[in-house]
DNA sequence: CCGATACTTTACTAGTCAGTTGAATACAAG
DNA sequence: CTTGTATTCAACTGACTAGTAAAGTATCGG
């Protein structure tokens, strides 16, 4: 199941796909369709971010494939394309808390 | 379970750690390390990378807490220090293929 | 103490990227 | 067609960072 060796080839395209998720504008963004699919000028309002900010990281999580687009009339409409996204980032929070929790016990301990 | 909503403060922090794994170089590093712990130099002479550039790299997956560091004489000796790193490549490997099997789905109903 | 080896730090360069501004495009309504 | 709204594109700026070279630090053997 586990890839026991990445080539590098796929490593460079892991990377990326991280790097799609390294920017704390774009997870915000992320969170904010949770509610489900939204306009670019919905999220605008949601996030208080410039809309030709928002629409720039729209194109790069689209790009990673992280978000669907949909145009309707005048309004384009961007949404989840699926919930990996919060398995990684219940991961990374699993991590961070145990680095807490570690911190913690060192300081008990002094 | 699963974390439903994402502090801001949360977000920052895992950004941060999406952002220590952004960089196909800091991916082959570890990858190397899968084999075992390993000093400076090996990851070195094991990547071609040079000795700043991988010293460097290994400080920020250490700064992540991806990386366990151990001193012992002359030598300083870098291991994993989990295996959520991997589990988190799984994932996005997972999604690259999911994606590269649509596109094939695609081309092939032309 | 001296020199050698292993690693880290600092200073620099080149490339990348988030955010902004203003123009461009797309569509709808009148 | 014209006006207005929604989104994207293009150009720019400032901040950040990977990689490198050179100096600095630490530890060991002699």
């Amino acid at each position: 199941m586990a890839q026991s060796r990445l080539t590098g080839d796929m490593i460079d395209l892991v990377a990326e796909r991280f790097r799609a998720l390294a920017e704390p504008t774009r997870l915000q963004i992320m969170q904010e369709l949770r509610a489900g699919e939204q306009t670019v000028g919905a999220l605008v309002e949601a996030t208080g971010l410039g809309t030709a900010n928002v629409s720039k990281h729209l194109q790069q999580l689209h790009a990673a494939n992280f978000v669907t687009r949909r145009k309707e009339g005048v309004h384009v409409y961007y949404g989840l394309a699926g919930e990996e996204v919060f398995r990684l980032c219940d991961i990374m929070c699993g991590h961070i808390e145990a680095e807490a929790a570690a911190r913690k016990l060192l300081f008990a301990r002094s």
